[in-house]
RNA sequence: GGAGGGGUUCCCGAGCGGUCAAAGGGAUCAGACUGUAAAUCUGACGGCUCAGCCUUCGUAGGUUCGAAUCCUACCCCCUCCA
């Protein structure tokens, strides 16, 4: 067993924020089982990349022995953590709930010891709260404190729109952990106030209020943003392995150091070796293949990724043609317009975008530019299409037969 | 309840009777360059039977040769006063 100023290193190893300062070191001194509480929204029920640095630390927690409680917010995902819109959402149904616990564990069981984690959905006691226990609970905090929520104050500011029962969500989220008798919550940095929110509660109902400690919010793809569903900019754990390495490898040489750091794959005097590495001069690309191929193999295993990266440098470093093409059949009378046959092919959503990205020369016929919508003749053997890096199809366009 | 401001194409945001499929930015897509890098540059960015036509500017009507722009009603958002 390692000793207690082991722990904390280990413990608050990469985070961002742990309070109170001395928080930790209290509860693991006690020298009994913490519950650590993490919660999950299940609208979002991909979980990418970004959550697995939350999950990872709660798999430190777990591997020293404490209690790790998934709670999943299916009752505060009717108001859904406010983030610019006030939009009400149905609650979510039994049937909801039972399959996204199931993907949800799906996509967890490669990162921690299911078995040992309980899972706590908040409809349990927030569904059977009355009117009269909800006021009391809002009682416990002011509308100052409440747009002090740099959300809610930026909106205020800019006169935009803030319903009054996303005030409810932090308030709710703060029950929550009343309820659960949290000793430690972590969450994402930009969870800061929704956790102290439940040390605030829990100090209303005479509770030891709970550790707060905050992680880092990963950056999505595009560096900028934070990785998120609605940005588009994710690498989700169930993303196709060769889709998962492909969107990685795209990412720029700052982010991947940044990636390297968050995403703890590798420990620090590793990544500090390949920073000097390639102020030598060596590619960063190289240390980017490791990066992708690490991610890949954490979430589909070890020969699944040496085969992802395969597949990318035949791909992209060597241009040849990926595996898995799918063929389409197409039929007309005598000749098929290029635009048409795109379409038909799903290769373009519309006639418009064909001929648009024809004029461009992002469209090629068994690999050799087209820059006119010709007719493709009907022929027997399959036709190579490609429309830009990406999209690839085999056509076979066949005559329209009598049925 | 009273006064005022506002709803524009995926997002932000100009336009305020014709030259508007609608400036500018972002996102996205394509081309060049490359490490599928990133950055940068160039172009595209409603649909179609595509040098033409059709449908879009909160909703429904109206004025006009012609409306995103004017009028009427309605819906929604914001601010201030009460």
């Amino acid at each position: 067993m390692s000793t207690l100023d082991e722990q904390i290193a280990l413990l608050t190893q990469g985070t961002v924020e742990v309070l109170p300062h001395d928080g930790l070191k209290t509860l693991l001194a006690a020298e009994r089982p913490l519950r650590v509480k993490a919660g999950f929204d299940p609208t979002a029920s991909d979980l990418h990349l970004g959550h697995t640095v939350l999950l990872n630390k709660l798999k430190t927690f777990q591997d020293l022995g404490h209690e790790v409680i998934f709670l999943i917010g299916d009752f505060t995902a009717m108001i859904g953590d406010p983030s610019g819109s006030n939009i009400t959402r149905p609650m979510l149904t039994p049937e909801d709930i039972q399959q996204f616990a199931q993907t949800y564990q799906d996509q967890v069981s490669c990162l921690l010891d299911l078995e040992r984690v309980q899972i706590a959905y908040n409809h349990t006691w927030l569904s059977p709260l009355s009117a009269a226990d909800l006021i009391r609970l809002a009682s416990h905090q002011t509308v100052a404190r409440m747009l002090e929520r740099e959300d809610f104050s930026t909106r205020y500011r800019q006169q935009r729109p803030i319903a009054i029962h996303e005030f409810l969500y932090p308030i709710l989220q703060g029950y929550d952990s009343v309820q659960l008798k949290a000793d430690i919550e972590i969450g994402g940095s930009d969870q800061l106030f929704n956790l102290l929110m439940g040390r605030t509660l829990q100090h209303a109902y005479q509770q030891p209020e709970q550790t707060i400690m905050t992680l880092p919010l990963l950056e999505g793809l595009d560096g900028e943003k934070k990785m998120s569903k609605s940005q588009g900019n994710t690498v989700d754990i169930q993303d196709p392995p060769d889709e998962s390495f492909g969107r990685l490898m795209s990412i720029s040489d700052t982010l991947m150091w940044r990636y390297l750091e968050v995403l703890s794959l590798y420990d620090s005097a590793t990544i500090s070796q390949w920073k000097i590495d390639v102020e030598k001069g060596c590619n960063p690309r190289d240390i980017k293949l490791k990066l992708a191929h690490a991610c890949v193999a954490r979430f589909h295993g070890e020969d699944t990724a040496t085969h992802a990266q395969q597949a990318f440098i035949d791909r992209f470093s060597k241009h040849q043609l990926p595996e898995d093409i799918p063929t389409h059949h197409l039929t007309c009378e005598t000749s098929l317009p290029l635009a048409q046959a795109l379409k038909m092919a799903q290769l373009v959503q519309s006639t418009s975008e064909a001929l648009r990205l024809i004029r461009q020369g992002a469209v090629r016929i068994n690999q050799t530019r087209v820059e006119d919508n010709i007719d493709l003749p009907i022929q027997t053997e399959p036709t190579l299409i490609q429309v830009g890096k990406r999209r690839i199809a085999w056509l076979i366009v066949q005559p329209l037969t009598q049925t």
